[in-house]
DNA sequence: TGCGGAATTGAATAGGTATGCAGGCTGAAA
DNA sequence: TTTCAGCCTGCATACCTATTCAATTCCGCA
């Protein structure tokens, strides 16, 4: 096993100091042409590349940045991950991956936080107050991705999410324009902040036309338990539901899927269906489905932002939450407002 | 700005040398009871954990493991990053996330080198042969996940991918059994060591029935390129194919969209469809995708296992392929053999 | 030719931890 | 009581790089 390379070997090589190595990687540092090209001859010939655990002792910036994530059997994730990492890496950051299914991220950050990240995006749990506290104290920056904090839960932690309230109106409006009587919700995670919003978006929808939600299931963002939901929703009732609004696409798939192959029903003939989250498959043909769409590429932009301004600032731009727009994506899962027929999207 | 918290800090909290704080934190040195108490007591107070880099530093171990990775759309990849990202958790390790959607990962390995990682593992694309010596030569154990390295194109790299070839021969017998006469091919990226085998798979099993290819049209692993490949199999032919192997679940469900509601045909009574990979969305209603299963827990068993022996042995287990079986799942997007009628698998 | 300022350079040090080494302590065996 | 092994402990050092500071070189210009 050879040993690795140091600067000191290219510096011998070169016939230059280390520190001349040094100034040769470090960008807008004072070297001549002529060193800088030796040391660069020397490094190739070596296969030299600077250490980044070394570098970043020193320079107390490691371009690392921590994520959290969850819930990957979800497009959704999927999506965000690859455009967040490709946006960072353009950046000359790098992303350390977490991946946690339990409840909270505390251990997780805690294994995080040996790493001295330049920030964390938490986009699967939320983060206890002491956690937060702690990532303030050592100036870490912390967002959370399409989530936020319980209020009350102080610490200077910021979000980005799309303005679950609003598409959640924009669904009750939607689906009341379009005459249906009896609109049930399914539920997320019951807890989690999204979910909340959205169904509290919907109430609010529907109080307008002096509706309420006329029925209601769980599914907890898993496939299975929105399969199950459905089939209690649907089942053993004399009066069934007319439309569905479902709190994440990939439930929508299991709602729609249910109704069609196992309770004979027709989509969006006997029932209408509405999702959130317009991930990919949601323009796929077998479902066309009608839903809210969280639009990506801003939620990272912002998300990339609020990391680089505090970084940046230091210290001054913290707790800032921020709220996307989103927009109604009308596809044919969802009966529509037969009067001013809106013209069918084109499909991709 | 608070000044990172040090082991020195610690020390002089808990009235002990540096070396006791430093022992506390390192499994199996020699520390009593007492002074260890008093070292996590006083951590606890500053809130103090190791700092990994000085840590990788010295240790000449970083415990971060590379992992290259796109097409992340296709839900395969998703599912392998969770389980791999969770069982290098368990093991202590940490994934530091490169997605790279070009052809070949060098500039992306050489910034990974950076971090003086204990592993590889690419999913993505391939390694230049040049790039694999320098990984050997800095005793980085480099495996490719479901792809291979071009033969030739030496240097120290391991893989592990499923039977490719076997299923592909598969389902070349599955379709005959069925008795069908026309069966098409549609390809995945060509040059990729996955479709190579695929294919050569499914020609063997052709050839065993006496039978060839009847068409063949090229995806790239992408959905919207698959369905245009499905268009032009099935467009202005006076005779069209009765079955289309293709190859992975991704590029089936566009194929199976197309056909189904733009080319108006029936699956699987005008045309049957098979994939490779058995990702979650092949058992949802909509499609009931028969396909062959890449079996990804004893693949990611296998991958963690390479990686591990490489760090123990040191140098002696180098360059081994790996080759996971694989199974065919039986939907209902197939035809099936009428005389020895397979029971329908129930559904999960 | 001489001079001042700018541009380069090298020596030395810091950053936070793990570990070899030697000394101190305890307890048990003789 | 003496002796010796076995634990613990602290000191000092090494890991690899960025950066400060002082010294040196370079260049144009008078």
């Amino acid at each position: 096993m050879k040993a690795a390379v140091t600067s000191f070997d290219v510096a011998r090589l070169a016939q230059v100091s280390q520190s001349a190595v040094s100034r040769t990687f470090t960008p807008g540092a004072s070297v001549s042409e002529l060193t800088k090209r030796r040391v660069l001859d020397a490094a190739r010939k070596l296969g030299y590349r600077p250490n980044a655990h070394a570098r970043s002792l020193i320079t107390k910036r490691s371009r690392i940045i921590g994520l959290v994530l969850s819930h990957l059997e979800n497009l959704f994730y999927p999506v965000a991950l690859e455009r967040l990492a490709q946006r960072l890496q353009n950046d000359g950051y790098h992303v350390l991956l977490f991946v946690n299914d339990n409840a909270d991220a505390d251990d997780l950050v805690g294994e995080i936080l040996q790493y001295h990240v330049d920030g964390i995006v938490l986009a699967a749990s939320t983060l206890s107050s002491g956690l937060a506290r702690q990532c303030a104290d050592a100036s870490i920056p912390v967002v959370l991705f399409n989530r936020v904090m319980a209020a009350g839960s102080g610490g200077a932690v910021s979000s980005v999410r799309s303005d679950n309230v609003d598409g959640g109106r924009a669904v009750a409006r939607f689906l009341v324009a379009a005459g249906h009587q009896r609109i049930a919700y399914i539920a997320g995670n019951e807890e989690s902040s999204t979910n909340l919003e959205r169904e509290r978006g919907l109430r609010e929808g529907l109080a307008e036309a002096g509706q309420r939600i006329w029925a209601r299931g769980v599914g907890n963002y898993s496939f299975e338990l929105a399969r199950q939901a459905a089939r209690e929703l649907f089942a053993g009732r004399s009066e069934k539901p007319d439309a569905v609004f479902v709190a994440s696409d990939h439930m929508a798939f299991a709602v729609m899927d249910t109704l069609r192959h196992e309770l004979g029903l027709r989509v969006p003939q006997d029932v209408s269906v509405v999702g959130f989250d317009n991930v990919p498959q949601a323009d796929w043909g077998s479902y066309r489905l009608t839903t809210v769409e969280q639009p990506i590429a801003p939620m990272i932009e912002a998300t990339v932002k609020l990391l680089q301004n505090y970084l940046r600032d230091d210290e001054t731009a913290r707790r800032e939450n921020v709220i996307v727009p989103v927009q109604l994506v009308v596809r044919e899962s969802a009966r529509q407002a037969s009067a001013a027929r809106v013209p069918r999207r084109k499909r991709a």
